[in-house]
DNA sequence: GTCTATAGGCTGATAGAC
DNA sequence: GTCTATCAGCCTATAGAC
């Protein structure tokens, strides 16, 4: 069926794509229209055909990434828990993977959270929290009722614990960059290497 | 004596104040300098007689801020360092201290780290890991040839994995705040909490 | 030092030809 | 669907009165 918004077009995915891009890297604020036009290759009336203002792109460039990778963070922990320590693994790995895989998501949703008071979008944001932590969440208590986790720990900081290393090695890069004492992007390798490293700490410090 | 540009005025102070604020708050391209003197109280001509231009101000913010504040949290180090435990705990709660004391320096540093690939200063970022991160991967490695500390982890790791607990934590307020189940913003009493936490929890990871 | 007034450029957005 | 042409408004920054 067709929809009065035609859905789908190599246009309107170049545009997609191009805005998701650029919003990562500066901001809603540090973009301009003809900006994400020159990068789609495509002229900058034709963004208001396809969307209704920059704030309706932002978003849904927004929505459509929070939507699909939240959902896949989260889902490594939908398949059968086999422990708890294997959840977090699980957890902390997907989230790296995600992160890595697609640098623009940590960029694009970290973003966000610094301009929520400035609000654009609060519905993503609980996206996040419902379909990622709070199932992290529950895994964790699951693990200080079994006794594996230590029960001392209030399991909110304990997410907040685990969540915030992939993404704030994803988020820093510059600093990382500079602590590896090498110049350009951190590489891949590097990226894969501290995402197994970030699961192995947080479990350390959860294990009872 | 009297410098060209005169580097102290009420006037000025505020104007600074204001920027730094709204900088943090909206990022570098999101402030207008009419809306930052307003902030001020005092009029838009008046920031050109202060400063160079609005990225001018900005440097100035920021320069300031990163200047005073990583100084202070690497400053927790300085003082003789009485174990590698108590001297990570030390930092991490230096580091929260700052952050919560003054929840512009957070954002605005974080948010710096974001427009790097826009890059607008490196300076400041240089003198973070000079100044607060190289300390803190000496006590680590010091750590871990004594023994204290499990040595097969990777320093430059174990550097992001510590700082990375109060740095997420302040940044993503919006949702730390619904993970507490809390409306509005974190209390300061929860902050210096997760203070506490953070400390413990790195410790507990880092231990051989 | 602090203000008013304004220049000049760029921005988001629309109308309408093809 | 995609383009050209264009506008009104806001933005940074300056000139100059007080």
């Amino acid at each position: 069926m067709t929809l009065s918004t035609p859905p789908d077009s190599a246009a309107r995915d170049a545009i997609l794509a191009a805005a998701t891009e650029l919003f990562a890297a500066q901001g809603f604020a540090g973009v301009t229209i003809k900006e994400i036009a020159a990068k789609a290759k495509v002229n900058s009336a034709l963004l208001y055909y396809y969307f209704d203002d920059k704030e309706g792109l932002y978003r849904e460039a927004l929505a459509q990434m929070i939507g699909s990778v939240s959902q896949q963070i989260g889902g490594a922990l939908t398949s059968p828990p086999p422990s708890p320590e294997e959840g977090v693994r699980r957890f902390v790995m997907a989230q790296a993977e995600r992160f890595f895989e697609n640098k623009n998501f940590g960029r694009l949703v970290l973003r966000e959270l610094f301009d929520a008071g400035t609000v654009r979008l609060e519905t993503p944001m609980h996206a996040v929290v419902t379909n990622a932590l709070r199932p992290l969440m529950e895994l964790i208590k699951a693990g200080q009722r079994s006794g594996v986790f230590r029960a001392d720990l209030d399991p909110r900081f304990a997410v907040i614990s685990t969540v915030a290393q992939v993404a704030y090695f994803t988020l820093a890069q510059p600093i990382v960059a500079e602590l590896m004492d090498r110049p350009g992007p951190v590489p891949v390798e590097t990226a894969r290497a501290f995402g197994a490293h970030a699961a192995d700490f947080v479990i350390r410090a959860l294990k009872a």
